[in-house]
DNA sequence: ATAACATATGAGTAAAGACACATATGTGCG
DNA sequence: CGCACATATGTGTCTTTACTCATATGTTAT
């Protein structure tokens, strides 16, 4: 029991790396529109293929995407989209907070399409 | 305006990386409870005084806390105690959403003790 | 089977991060 | 002042992480 207690700030600490990555936002964040395949992640962030591929293994291992190959491609999806409501929650907080008030004014929700695109 | 774009997603980040710490995590914990001391810190968290001096740096960096000097103490404190809603949340997301299905049943709220106590 | 495409993996590198230890700064009291 | 306490800072180290490049695996069509 006092593992579990032990455990657990250890996991949230762990659930927060995955998210701490500004690449692996990105990816999240083109997941949480639509499922989609790795083509699709690589043309909607804008990043090189291995990168794509090498944050998707990480995203593999912690257990928050799933994965299914149609013919050549493989899909992955956000295995909760929850994640991505509370993703909006910290966006929220980030601009409207007492942080960086001087980005305070309306800034979209992190589906839009500058949440994500590389350049 | 594309500047703005781009840095949400890197302040996003940022922000989450600030939380992967599990120390971190606890020091913002018993913060949530409390304002308090460097003292009162070192003691709810069971870590080493530079550590937590360290780790402190690093929130005040990122503007996540004020500070107030009273006598010898430095007294800190959340600028933003939605934060802590925040936390609970993912909390609720680790332990009840697709993830870590083994310890899905009733985790008490990242304010509780048992989260940010030691060992 | 070979070619073309989709995706994953491995090695190497450079940078960031967490930490411990020693030491400095700041505050109040005798 | 000098001492005890509270907190911060600097340095060195060890580990982790993000990334690139090269290469491997898997799939489909010809």
């Amino acid at each position: 029991m006092d593992q579990v207690d032990i455990n657990s700030v250890e996991q949230i600490a762990r659930l927060f790396k995955i998210l701490s990555d500004p690449n692996r936002l990105r990816i999240i964040s083109v997941l949480g529109k639509n499922e989609c395949s790795v083509s699709e992640l690589i043309n909607g962030t804008g990043l090189p293929q291995t990168l794509v591929s090498f944050h998707l293994k990480t995203l593999r291992d912690s257990g928050m995407v799933d994965t299914e190959r149609k013919g050549p491609f493989i899909y992955y999806r956000l295995k909760s989209p929850v994640l991505i409501d509370l993703l909006g929650a910290f966006n929220q907080y980030t601009f409207n907070g007492q942080k960086n008030k001087d980005m305070a004014t309306g800034m979209p929700c992190p589906c839009s399409p500058w949440f994500f695109k590389k350049s």
